[in-house]
DNA sequence: TGAAGAGTTGTTAGCGCTCACAGTGTGCTT
DNA sequence: AAGCACACTGTGAGCGCTAACAACTCTTCA
């Protein structure tokens, strides 16, 4: 006696209903109650009805673990996140969960606050051991993707990230050019001295902001100068806006709108006004930027987007497909109010290489 | 041709090695392996040692899913999440998952922007299905709750909430004397017009902060005014800061700090200056909060401990303990320079309750 | 009319693991 | 010297499912 449910005076066992169970009640034997429930061609339908009216009746739902256990198949992903609650990273995190929900799949996450290798092989290797069918790294480090793409996974891979990296599949924004539309709009503003404070030296997308900032400074013969290498929070911005030599500048490029609000912030305590005496453009767009003092200038990332192509990309190589090609958005500019025409020459001393 | 590093001529079968495979090498049946696998007593020393050298050597990992099947235990977590990116509820989400991976637990996260019953109830199934053995709700919609707890699980249920829940486990922050504090605060700077500019009326934590600011001004003799009811976000804060009637008014007591920054740029729009004709006061302590302009006094939460939390409760319920104790935090006010003291009473018109 | 063929259904054997229990050997007691 | 408890180890069954194949029931057309 097995399969006695019952047996217990009131105390119902809520015992889950198994194919079996659906298979005696519906009259046919198990296979074919997994060729219904699989959508198996070959079935008569008047017995697929009444397959699926015991499967109603039984509130039966099949068992991933038995399941896997014999396709080797999870319908699982693992997602990899690193860093802090900082906007981006996390919206994008949050949008790929709801868009493999919506796939039907399930994904297991490992949120780390460093990046550690240790940590991240641990988190991978936990993953494989779960049978998920690919992987996904969210992370502001470059090294955290190095080292999952290190592990020699035979499981898919999609990072997210600004360039091609070498042989794994990357989606993201297009950060360079991003860089490039906002710098733009300052020289076409008379900005001469651009100056940039530049994101983390280990994120691929903040060098691809500074890339792009110093590459249209050069197409225009402008000198580049970084005045700080922050972390991405507004503690950071402040503290290079404090200490930083802000001589011959009359605007700066800031690899993020938090920094830039810690910037601005710090700027109002030297007591220079921001458009007036220095414009500040930021990134990302995070929802305070136009409410804050004075609205930031940014450049958006559509991360709904992002994360809904990192899925769709990593579900594309799960099912073989690896020549779609990788989805890049295009940020846009948004121009509000922490950006102006640049003050007067007078204050532009630097600017020698004046000469569009 | 992207990650496909298999292919080699040598066609080596990458099979996983079943406990079989470590049995045979060690020379000891499987159930041996499992016992030394498992940590279990009764496995003379040399035997142990001579069992794990032998899965070190054939890289064997157990299977999940056949434990699982076999257990109907998974070691797997779900967690709901609800709302948009952000901070709070962002930064609870990835201290819950930090904590899981500590405990060496997987989580399953079903993200939502919206909250309705019909997708929540989905998740839940889906969990379900995937064996999980408790399911935490990270949510600032209440009903997201009740929906979870409406289905009646056999598994442990946590959510996210500021006051006890008719049975079933909250943890989180008593943002009731969090409130109180942040008013009893504005009181002792002489202010008595003390309006609310509330959080969602569907969320508890909301409808909690409104409740202690109610509550202080009552203490006080000081009559309340609500004025507006926002969506978390920088923009309704700053539909209500630019339409509100703020006659009588010398301060404001935000329900976040979002809401905050959005409501002080419409407050500056109309000619007002914060602190000096009003004060605003906000919740959470977001990292931007102390770099606008002017900084945010605000309630800190600790959100790494909301979610460590969350977890440690979770795992204590599956534990088969109900009775632990449910932890609530204590935030601080953070006192910064967007509160100050209330302007000379002749501004005051509709203090008539000033008597103190 | 019957045999090939197509459509439909059932049977069996695992997937990799744990559980329950049945053994085996060792030391200690009487 | 027999008995017994205890530590250790092995055996068999079965978790719920799918894959492979066997078997059965109709058509259909020579």
């Amino acid at each position: 006696m097995s399969l006695d449910r019952v047996e217990h005076v009131t105390e119902e066992t809520p015992r889950q209903a198994t194919i079996f169970d659906v298979a005696r009640l519906a009259g046919v034997s198990h296979q074919t109650v997994s060729r219904v429930v699989n959508d198996l061609p070959n079935v008569r339908s008047s017995t697929r009805v009444r397959v699926e009216e015991a499967i109603k009746k039984l509130r039966y739902v099949p068992s991933p673990a038995a399941r896997a256990l014999v396709t080797r198949r999870s319908r699982t992903i693992g997602l990899i996140a690193t860093g802090g609650p900082e906007f981006g990273p996390s919206s994008t995190v949050l949008y790929f969960n709801a868009a493999a929900r919506d796939a039907r799949w399930s994904v297991f996450t490992a949120n780390m606050t460093d990046s550690d290798p240790g940590s991240i092989r641990g988190a991978v290797e936990a993953f494989l051991r779960q049978n998920v069918e690919g992987i996904a790294v969210i992370s502001g480090h470059e090294g955290s993707v190095d080292v999952v793409a290190g592990m020699e996974l035979t499981i898919p891979l999609v990072a997210l990230e600004a360039t091609a990296h070498a042989g794994l599949a990357t989606v993201g924004a297009d950060q360079y050019s991003g860089a490039r539309s906002a710098v733009k709009r300052l020289i076409e503003l008379g900005h001469r001295g651009i100056a940039h404070l530049a994101g983390p030296a280990d994120s691929v997308d903040a060098r691809e902001r500074e890339r792009g900032w110093r590459d249209e400074l050069g197409a225009n013969d402008l000198s580049a100068r970084v005045i700080g290498v922050g972390d991405w929070t507004p503690s950071s911005g402040h503290r290079f806006g404090a200490s930083s030599d802000l001589s011959g500048l009359t605007a700066i490029f800031a690899s993020n709108d938090q920094m830039s609000i810690g910037l601005i912030h710090a700027l109002n305590e030297r007591g220079l006004a921001v458009p007036r005496d220095m414009s500040v453009i930021g990134f990302d767009d995070i929802p305070e930027a136009a409410y804050v003092t004075p609205p930031l200038t940014t450049v958006r990332q559509d991360f709904e987007r992002i994360g809904r192509d990192m899925l769709s990309t990593l579900l594309s190589r799960i099912d073989g497909d690896r020549t779609t090609e990788l989805p890049q958005s295009l940020p846009a500019l948004i121009e509000r109010e922490s950006t102006g025409p640049a003050p007067g020459r007078s204050a532009v001393s630097a600017a020698g290489s004046t000469r569009d």
